[in-house]
DNA sequence: TTTCCTCTTTGTAATGGTTACAAGTTATTA
DNA sequence: TAATAACTTGTAACCATTACAAAGAGGAAA
């Protein structure tokens, strides 16, 4: 997880302008633990900025995506989920709740002998099944 | 890779209707090793089968996944890619031609102790990155 | 074959996440 | 302060996908 002040130094390294809105969308996302989508992060903020437009919501996070400062998480078919987490880690999806889980993976150790002559940037590992939570939720029923 | 026949025959014993358009569909996405979009089917089968409907792709498509006779890649972005394939593998993605590469990769190796309790049903690793083909050009210009 | 019934295909409309764009606003520099 | 560049905002457009209803196809029973 990255702390405010570590996302906003290195903003103000790359010569990016730290508004407010930048701020906000910063703060509430390196304080979440649960992957948020442009939907809840614009519903969270716009009560404490009323003026605030979806439009700065998805122009913030695609420009600190660009420069590898969050990462976008595409585990969902059909929104884009963010993480201020660029740490390499494992993403679990559970299909009953939505929830989408962190869990460490050692990418590294991955044989990829056959990818010898690729440059790769970018290694993705999505897990998806029921968690813990709905297994039990399940039996009870 | 599955053959047509394994595929149809899968069809009957889930007794599910063999038609012209299904077989099509089965037919092109088992020869195809690119990981065709519902775009590119459509634009070749429409060729062969000009009343072709883009919606009978979808139906015909998300039936064949529900089965698990299909699995649909989300590696891209902003549309689905689908892969006859359904033994566990790798997909590298190149971000300069868009091209996406099988791998060979052990999945089960890796070591999932955090996920104990949960139940897994899929495990699905993307790489992204350049690829040889694209390298070489870049180092031609 | 004829009728009945169910499943499938097709075209069109709607949905919804995302992006393009232009106008207005704010920050920076001189 | 004026000039310039960067940023925000609202709206419209985009586009992959899904919903829906009507038409079509095919199997089973009689
Ligand atoms: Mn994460
Ligand atoms: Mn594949
Ligand atoms: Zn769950
Ligand atoms: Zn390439």
């Amino acid at each position: 997880m990255k702390t405010l002040k570590e996302l906003s130094d290195e903003l103000k390294r790359n010569n990016i302008r730290l508004t407010h809105q930048r701020l906000k969308v910063l703060e509430y996302l390196s304080n979440s633990k649960t992957h948020p989508t442009v939907e809840e992060i614009y519903s969270a903020l716009k009560k404490e900025v009323p003026s605030l437009s979806k439009t700065t919501i998805y122009n913030t996070l695609n420009y600190l995506s660009e420069l590898n400062l969050i990462k976008a998480l595409t585990i969902d078919e059909n929104e884009a989920h963010f993480d201020a987490d660029t740490h390499t880690h494992g993403h679990f999806k559970c299909s009953a709740c939505g929830k989408i889980y962190d869990f460490d993976i050692n990418i590294d150790s991955f044989d990829t002998e056959h990818l010898n002559n690729f440059e790769i940037n970018e290694k993705i590992v999505y897990f998806k099944g029921i968690c813990p939570r709905c297994l039990s939720n399940i039996n009870i029923e």
